[in-house]
Parts: C-alpha cells; sequence; structure tokens
DNA sequence: GCGATCAGAT
DNA sequence: CACATCTGATCGC
C-alpha cells in the first residue's frame, strides 16, 4: 500500500497519488493509476472547490486512466479539470503561482508501468534535475534498459531522484515468476478444466481492483471464450478488453463477484447464480490470483497451489520483485531512491537502508566513470564471510553494475561436525558495463581441474524469472582460465561480450 | 448525517 | 504467502 506523501522534494508544487491536506494546494495534479490507496483526497469537497477557484490547476493522468476515474460517478466532476497524456510523449507542463504570477516549467513524461490498465510512472525534467516517480510497477528484468525516455543516446538519463515502488523491496521476495510462466500455469490449469465438458466451468477469485484484463484477455484469446463479470461500463472505450468480456454469464470462464462469492462457491454455485439450463450440476473449480515469492536460491515449486478438493491458487502480481527492482534501480544509477511503501513486516528505517546501498550517493565516485569492459573480482577467499541473505557491503567495491555474487557452500549449522571440505572452485563476480547486453546477470567460477592440471573459467546465465525445467535451462560457458583471461579487457571477455552484444547465444551452442 | 479511522474480512 | 478493497464499528463534528 502507497504510503508516499504526495510530494517530491525536487518539485513540492506538484502533487501525485495524494490529493489530502498539503496536497491540495499543488499546482498540478499527477494520478499514476486507478487505484483506491493512490486517490486519497481524490473525491473530496475540499480539492472540489479549489477546481473551480484556479483557472490553472489539472490532474494528468493516462487516457485509460481517466476513462476508469470517470467511470466512477463519485469522480466525474473531475471530467473539465482531466489532461490525459499520451504515453512517452514528452510535454511541458507550466506550473503557475496564481497569487503571484510566478513560473515554472516541468517537461512530464507518462512510461508504462505494466501495474493495471492505465499505470504510468511520470518521468519528470526541469530545473530541480530529472526524477522518476514509479507509482506501482511490474517490469521484468531487463525492461529498463529498453524505456527510450529514461536514455540519452545510448547513455541513462542522469537521475537526481527515484521515488520508487518497493512492495517487494525485501530479499524475502527475491523472485515472483514471469508474468508469462504465471500465465501458462493458469491457461493449462483452465484449458483441462473447462475441455472436459460444457458443465466445467472456472471461477477467479479476484480482488476488486483493475489489474486482472490481461489475464482475461489471455484467456479469452487462448480458449475463444469470453470471461463473466459484473460490469463492463469501464471498458466500454477500450476494445481490446472489451471484445474478452461479458456480462452474459452462459460462458466457461467467471470472474464475477457478489458479496457472499465465497458462500456459494462452498455451495458449488457462482456467484452470479448461473445454471445449467437442463439442471445438471455445474462442476467449478475456483482460482485464487495471489503472489507467490522465492528466495535467491531457492528451487521454485509450481506457481499452481492446489487448495483443496476444487479450489486452487495461481501465482499472480501487480508489483516487481525484490530482484526486479534492484535490477532497475541498479540501471538506472539515481543519485537518490525513497520508498514510496514500506514492505510488509519492515520498517522505514530497514527499506531505507536497504536502498541507500544502492544509490549513487552512497557508492564510489569512480563508479561512474566509463568503463568499456567487464572485470573480473575474486568474490570470496574463505568460509568466514557474511551472512549471504544479508545485502550489507554487497556492493562494496564493485565500480559497475549489475552485479550477483556466488556465494560458497557453507556447512549446515554448528551441530554438523562434517568437515569443510578445501574448495577447488573459486568464486568470482563479474561486473559488465554495457547495460544493454541481453544477460545482465552472468556467474562466473574458477575451475581448476585436478587432473590435467588445466583451469577454466566458467560463466553461467542467472535469469532468475525463469522456471523452466533442467532441460531447457541453459548450459555453461567456458573459457581457458590463464592470468591473460582473466584480466580486465582480456581478448577473451572482449569476445564474450562481442558475442553477447551481437545476439548470440553463447549459453545454448553445444 | 457525513467523514475519518480502525479492525477484520476476503 | 501479505494486494487492494469492502464492510461495519466507533468517534467527532
Amino acid at each position: 500500500m502507497s504510503s508516499f506523501a504526495g510530494r517530491m522534494k525536487e518539485y513540492p508544487n506538484i502533487s501525485l497519488d495524494r490529493f489530502d491536506r498539503e496536497n491540495i494546494h499543488a499546482r498540478a495534479y499527477f494520478l499514476s493509476h486507478c487505484h483506491k490507496d493512490h486517490m486519497k483526497g481524490l473525491k473530496g469537497p475540499l480539492l472540489k472547490r479549489k477546481l473551480q477557484f484556479s483557472r490553472t490547476v489539472r490532474l494528468y493522468c493516462s487516457f485509460v486512466t481517466k476513462e476508469l476515474l470517470l467511470s466512477n460517478a463519485k469522480y466525474s466532476f473531475w471530467e473539465d479539470y482531466i489532461v490525459p497524456l499520451e504515453l512517452e510523449s514528452p510535454t511541458q507542463i507550466s506550473l503557475v503561482n496564481e497569487v503571484s504570477g510566478e513560473k515554472e516549467d516541468i517537461l512530464v513524461t507518462l512510461l508504462p508501468a505494466g501495474h493495471c490498465p492505465g499505470s504510468v510512472m511520470f518521468l519528470i525534467e526541469g530545473c530541480q534535475g530529472n526524477v522518476l516517480y514509479t507509482g506501482d510497477f511490474r517490469l521484468a528484468v531487463g525492461d529498463v534498459s529498453r524505456m527510450e525516455h529514461l536514455h540519452s543516446g545510448s547513455r541513462v538519463k542522469d537521475l537526481q531522484s527515484v521515488y520508487v515502488d518497493s512492495t517487494f523491496y525485501d530479499p524475502r521476495f527475491y523472485q515472483i515468476p514471469s508474468r508469462d510462466i504465471c500465465l501458462n500455469g493458469i491457461l493449462d490449469l483452465v484449458g483441462n478444466w473447462i475441455s472436459q465438458s460444457p458443465y466445467h466451468v472456472v471461477w477467479f477469485n479476484c480482488k476488486a481492483a483493475y489489474g486482472y484484463e490481461y489475464l482475461f484477455t489471455n484467456l479469452g484469446e487462448e480458449f475463444k471464450t469470453q470471461i463473466h463479470i459484473n460490469n463492463l461500463e469501464m471498458f466500454k472505450k477500450m476494445p481490446e478488453i472489451v471484445h474478452y468480456v461479458t456480462t452474459d454469464n452462459k460462458t466457461q470462464i467467471h470472474a464475477c463477484r457478489h458479496p457472499k462469492d465465497e458462500e456459494y462457491i462452498q455451495g458449488h454455485r457462482l456467484p452470479c447464480g448461473r445454471t445449467a439450463a437442463d439442471g445438471t450440476p455445474l462442476q467449478i473449480i475456483s482460482i485464487k490470483p495471489s503472489t507467490m515469492w522465492f528466495g535467491e536460491r531457492s528451487k521454485k515449486t509450481n506457481v499452481i497451489i492446489k487448495t483443496g478438493a476444487s479450489s486452487y491458487r495461481a501465482c499472480f502480481s501487480f508489483h516487481s520483485s525484490y530482484s526486479e527492482i534492484k535490477e532497475f534501480l541498479l540501471y538506472l544509477k539515481p543519485v537518490n531512491i525513497y520508498p514510496n511503501v514500506i514492505p510488509i513486516g519492515k520498517t522505514l528505517t530497514e527499506v531505507t537502508h536497504l536502498l541507500n546501498q544502492i544509490c549513487r550517493k552512497q557508492s564510489d565516485p569512480e563508479a561512474f566513470i566509463y568503463k568499456p569492459l567487464g572485470v573480473l573480482k575474486r568474490t570470496r577467499t574463505d568460509q568466514s564471510f557474511v551472512d549471504p541473505d544479508s545485502d550489507e557491503g554487497l556492493f562494496e567495491g564493485v565500480d559497475l553494475a549489475p552485479v550477483r555474487k556466488k556465494t560458497p557452500t557453507q556447512p549446515e549449522n554448528g551441530q554438523d561436525k562434517t568437515p569443510v571440505l578445501e574448495q577447488t572452485e573459486i568464486t568470482y563476480e563479474l561486473v559488465v558495463e554495457d547495460q544493454l547486453l541481453p544477460h545482465n546477470y552472468l556467474d562466473c567460477t574458477e575451475s581448476n581441474d585436478e587432473d590435467n592440471g588445466q583451469s577454466h573459467l566458467i560463466f553461467t546465465e542467472c535469469e532468475v524469472q525463469q522456471d523452466l525445467p533442467d532441460s531447457q535451462t541453459s548450459s555453461d560457458f567456458d573459457i581457458p582460465c590463464t592470468p591473460e583471461s582473466k584480466a580486465p579487457g582480456s581478448e577473451e571477455l572482449r569476445e564474450l561480450y562481442r558475442r553477447l552484444a551481437s545476439g548470440e547465444d553463447v549459453f545454448n551452442q553445444r
């Protein structure tokens, strides 16, 4: 839940996603998406009065957000005061003090946030520097490198601050299966059920919020059907959604709701009350989309969990995981990072500390000079190092991001009397500057072959969002290990980067 | 009677 | 498995 107070240090004359208290006096309002916890004060009478007296104050949002907002009668008074903006189209906005006439211009760009229909991030450029307010977002690793407006030529724009969706910024939420993997799990489950007979139906137990629509469109597309929902008025101008939803309950896939829907399902009935025409009882399964997460090294289990005789939980997340947020921030390297959300079970101090470790103001100034190639560093020399789950010092001395360190195997605990075997593998961190490489995470291990005395550097792809069977995971890539090949900018490393940068899949050639 | 806030629910 | 919302109790104006 957003706890962002509404204003950014650099641009205190605008308010974003909060419209109560001091925010009422802002010279412009911004709404990142249409979820209630980002709309506090938006239907307030105070704001209504302010709009009538002001000639310049407006609410800026995406076209889709405008449509969703105005579909709710409580917000229809905004009609004449909303300025919808196109995605990825920088727009100049004048912030006018209506008393003094003093004026400040900012350039605003909406960036798709992947959280729910219409959700955006706001990039603000102006006299106080560039700042990014992310709203809520779900972006995959690598997405940020393809966001044109965060770049200037091939370089990342210099960002003073990022106000980030830190919902899952806690190593506990290290990885969340990708959208595609979750979707495939759901399509499998639904397909296997509804193909059995026309009386086999599925009910999605969705929360009352926007964000499930891409699930409905994918289900509709896959099974050439429509999904039953209570009301589709809000989507009437969105053909890509409205084509796949219906208020006609004679369909096998439902996401309809009723105040007592859980009771209905217990009684083997649908919330919409639909029954088969000939009296044959419907065979209903329920699927509850909810977030599932996995630790850094945990082998992921299924994205579908059976929770009862005819009920399932399916992995589904509106928000980026810890590793996705971290990659996003390490890529942008802002001077400051501020959390918009305190993750459950954490304190503001803890999140702020975690975020400070990866922002520019904490790092070595050397870190931001251009380096053309990666560097290999020996990560660990003995068994006595820090808690592998702690981020304490993780990026110390690292000159280029992103980086992922490997941790050595350790004895279970003090109870375990098994002697620690001397390791013949030395783990390195590989530091890659070229942000546009398709492989942001590479592990590198030096392997000493006892038999023939040869050493190799073995590179492994670490794409955390993949959940493929072993047969489909990428293989290692290795090069001979010599003092020369390990050196920064060596021929061997240069060759590896060249091949990666050209899009070659060096990991799957054997 | 309305709004703000909290506990409890899904 | 922890997101966003709704309902109902309570309090204050």
